[in-house]
DNA sequence: GGCAAAACTGAATACTGATTCAGTATTCAG
DNA sequence: CTGAATACTGAATCAGTATTCAGTTTTGCC
């Protein structure tokens, strides 16, 4: 998974190759986000890239490769837009609250992308459950230190915690992001901070 | 929305074409869910219900209308289901309880179905949208009546809650049906009834 | 400048599949 | 029985599209 290129293609040798591929590669999210896997055709996707049918099998072994490829794109530049919003807080809840609004906002900027994901559940399930697993992991491992500090409740596992979260994170974007456009209004997001903390926060008898 | 027949399409006059169109129907849930909407083939569908590829088209305008129909289904079954379960349940944590299990339930048995519903979203997104907007709708008045009670805290919007549970039943679904197809074991529903009994209890400074 | 490697081309190949339709078979009311 | 309505057939039509490849152009190094 580190290196996110293809087995058995070979990495461009030249800035030009590099910039071809990037191309073929951004043109390849437009095309997929609108139309879908099966709908999206190479012929539009190196139209709009600006270069020959051919040139599509010089950077991808095939169609589902270049697909997959995103996934993995967005995988590791939505992780990283979390994890470097919430470096350096402390607070549990307050990470909550900066991981949802940065979720949302990168999938508003992302939305094609984000239906990708979405969409490989129908083109390649592995990587769909890759990608939620993985994201999964990193939450478990969070929460399970704010368990250990005692910031949040054990009752409940990381792990449900983690999946639970991540459904309401999901399905609110879902509800706003995908059919609205815009990220959830703050008072929402007050409202979904508000859930949030009720769910997770320590008993109060241990208080 | 009361029909769930396609407009211009007449239905069967008689049983056996009712019976006919309902092989049909079927065979295409089988094969929507096995091999997603492009793959799956007009031949392939009439070929295990056991008819020719012209006798689809009696029944079925085009491919995509007996798709939506599918999610139509679905969406009617799940929430008689759930109706029928939790009738005559007075406390709302109770009911919040059988309906994640009878959720989980009718998702275990009806794999691909579910996915069906899920892939509506890059077939017609609009019939997915309306999935979820009709689940919605009925999750917010059940809400908003044990809030009018007193049962639950009202300091989260009805409809924010709806949006968040669905999220967690998605999610936990998706986790535990789709990728181990299994439902929830019971000490996982157990601690998944806690977190959303405390997300949803009301404050204690009420009391 | 010369030349090998890298990048690129686009027409040809080898499929697949939704939908139509002219015609045949079956059913059943009178 | 019969003939009109209903159900059904499946070959033909039409519109595609992923992938290959033999050849051309460009690049960048000596």
């Amino acid at each position: 998974m580190a290196d996110t290129l293809a087995a058995g293609q070979k990495p461009p040798a030249t800035a030009k190759g590099r910039a071809t591929r990037q191309a073929i590669l951004e043109a390849a999210e437009e095309v997929f986000g609108e139309l879908s896997y099966d709908r999206a055709s190479i012929a539009e996707i190196t139209r709009r890239a600006g270069v020959a049918q051919g040139t599509f099998y010089v950077y991808f072994p095939d169609k589902k490769t270049a697909f997959i490829e995103l996934v993995h794109v967005l995988n590791h530049n939505l992780r990283r837009a979390i994890s470097e919003e919430v470096a350096g807080l402390e607070s549990r809840f307050e990470i909550e609250r900066v991981g949802f609004r940065t979720f949302f906002n990168y999938v508003v900027h992302h939305r094609p992308l984000y239906r990708i994901v979405r969409e490989s559940e129908f083109v390649d399930p592995e990587t769909h459950r890759w990608h939620y697993q993985t994201i999964a992991e990193s939450y478990i491992r969070g929460l399970a230190k704010a368990q250990g500090e005692g910031q949040i409740s054990d009752t409940v596992s990381a792990e449900t915690m983690a999946w639970a979260l991540m459904g309401i994170a999901e399905l609110i974007g879902a509800r706003y992001v995908q059919w609205e456009g815009r990220p959830p209004p703050d008072e929402i997001l007050d409202e979904v901070m508000t859930f949030i903390a009720c769910a997770i926060s320590p008993p109060r008898s241990e208080q």
